[in-house]
DNA sequence: TTATATGCATAAAATTCTTATGTAAGTAAA
DNA sequence: TTTACTTACATAAGAATTTTATGCATATAA
C-alpha cells in the first residue's frame, strides 16, 4: 500500500468494502484517489495491491461489477452486494476491535480519550 | 497471530517493543502471556510468529538480550537497546498515525470520540 | 512530442504470519 | 507411572498480502 506503512496490511478489504457501503459504486482508479485525498496523501495505494483485493472480493461474491466507457477509456464499476452488504458490517466491528486492542496494547488508551 | 485477526499483521513489532519499554525485560513466553491477558484471550501471539520477530529486532540492534536458567529450563530475556528507546518513539507515534487514518478510511472517527 | 493523468491488469519478489513440528523439563492427575 | 498439560525455545513449509515493476491504451497539457 504505503509510504512508510506496513500498518494497513489486512486492513485493505475492510476499507474497499467501507467506501462502497457509502458510495453506492466506485471503480479503481476512483478509489485510489479517495484514498489519497482522505488521508491527505499519507497512505498511497497501488494498482498492485487494489487490483487484486478487487477481483477476489468479487471472486468471494461480495463485490458486482459494470463495465462502461467513459471518453474512450473503460471504467470498472464495483458495488456491493447483498452478501457485501452483510459483510461490511462484520468487517467494520471486527476493525472497531481492533482498534480497541491495539490501544489497550500500546497504551494509547487514557480515560480521556 | 491470532483467532480470525489478520488485521494485526504489521503491528507486532510495535507491540513486542512497547511492552519492553514499559516492562524493562521479559522473555518470550512472558510476551505471549502478557498479550493474551491483556487482549483478555482475544490476540493469541503464536511462537512462530513471535520468536522470529525477536530475532529480528535483535539482528536490527533494537533489542539485546541475556539467558537465564530457571527450575532447569532456559530463559531468553530480551530489553530495548539504547536505540530501541529511540525506535519505540518512533513506532509509537506511527501506530498513531496509522490508527487515525484508519478511523477516518472506515468512519469511525465522530465528535464524541 | 514528451510528460502527466486516467484506467485496467498481472507477474515476480518481499514480507509477515499460520501451521506444524521438534526438543526439553516441570507438574498434576489417573 | 504414564498420560496430559504447561513452560520455554526454535525453525521450516506453506499461505496470504503487499511492493515493485511492467504492460497496454487513451487523453491532455506543455
Amino acid at each position: 500500500m504505503a509510504v512508510s506503512n506496513e500498518l494497513f496490511k489486512g486492513t485493505l478489504q475492510t476499507i474497499i468494502l467501507n467506501l462502497l457501503s457509502e458510495n453506492e459504486r466506485m471503480y479503481g482508479y476512483e478509489i485510489t484517489q479517495k484514498v489519497k485525498s482522505i488521508t491527505q496523501g499519507e497512505l498511497l495505494l497501488k494498482e498492485g495491491a487494489l487490483y487484486p483485493a478487487l477481483h477476489k472480493l468479487e471472486a468471494e461474491g461480495l463485490l458486482e461489477t459494470t463495465t462502461e466507457v467513459v471518453d474512450n477509456r473503460v471504467r470498472k464499476y464495483y458495488s456491493l452486494s447483498n452478501e457485501g452488504e452483510k459483510e461490511v458490517v462484520n468487517k467494520l466491528q471486527e476493525a472497531k476491535n481492533f482498534i480497541t486492542q491495539l490501544q489497550l496494547l500500546l497504551n494509547l488508551k487514557t480515560s480521556y480519550s
